[in-house]
DNA sequence: AGAGTATATGCGGATATTCAAATATAAGGA
DNA sequence: TCCTTATATTTGAATATCCGCATATACTCT
């Protein structure tokens, strides 16, 4: 039960909504993430970390960089409906439109190149 | 957005996800919640105020009492299938069995005759 | 109208969450 | 090995959440 909530809680926040939705995508290094939306490192990690501890999404490492990634596939049996719903959700939403936009040009740099 | 994210939030709290539990299995007032759940009244009214404020649940007066319960005809359209989710999941935890068999003795009557 | 009852809410304290800034960690490459 | 880079984590401050207690509210019933 507490893993349950678990989910819900992970789900409750906009930054990690709006994460899940930009690696819906595409997997994504946290510097990409950044960069889709506008946030600072240690956001974009500890949300991730978040989302990780949750289980919604996974990380592997890919030489310099690590990329998150959601796998429905792996995923715990509640965990998948919600992912499902998700994607089907806030298909209009102006802000993760242009998240999505500023991703499209992200490029996998790390934030002192960045140097937001 | 906001109202998305509430919906979420409003699940990721224990208490809350039992009492929608035991709605699940009928409506209740506010007294019968305290009891199926042992809980404080603040806490029963609180939280269910916090379930009906995202949209999962509605209340009506019933002479001295105010019930509650769970619509899904009347439900957004996000709300539903998490409703739909969690009449399917935790199906053996302990604690919400147990809720189950308070609520069965439990009777409409308010706190001051139940004086906890 | 008045008494009585169920429910809602204001308040304060304990705990949790969130963030940016700074620092630590871990891996890659020279 | 040493330097560089991406990511994780610690810190501290602001804010939010949760609860019990006490009280207010809103309604019913006589």
């Amino acid at each position: 039960m507490r893993d349950f909530a678990k989910l819900f809680k992970a789900l409750s926040d906009e930054t990690r909504i709006r994460i899940l939705k930009i690696l819906l995508e595409r997997e994504c290094c946290v510097c990409e993430v950044m960069q889709a939306l506008d946030i600072s490192q240690s956001r974009a990690s500890r949300n991730l970390g978040i989302l990780q501890d949750a289980g919604f999404v996974r990380s592997r490492r890919d030489g310099l960089w690590i990329v998150y990634s959601i796998d429905e596939q792996r995923m715990n049996s509640y965990a998948s409906p919600l992912i499902e719903l998700l994607r089907n959700s806030l298909v209009n939403e102006k802000i993760l439109l242009k998240d999505r936009e500023r991703l499209s040009h992200a490029v996998r740099v790390g934030p002192k190149a960045i140097h937001r």
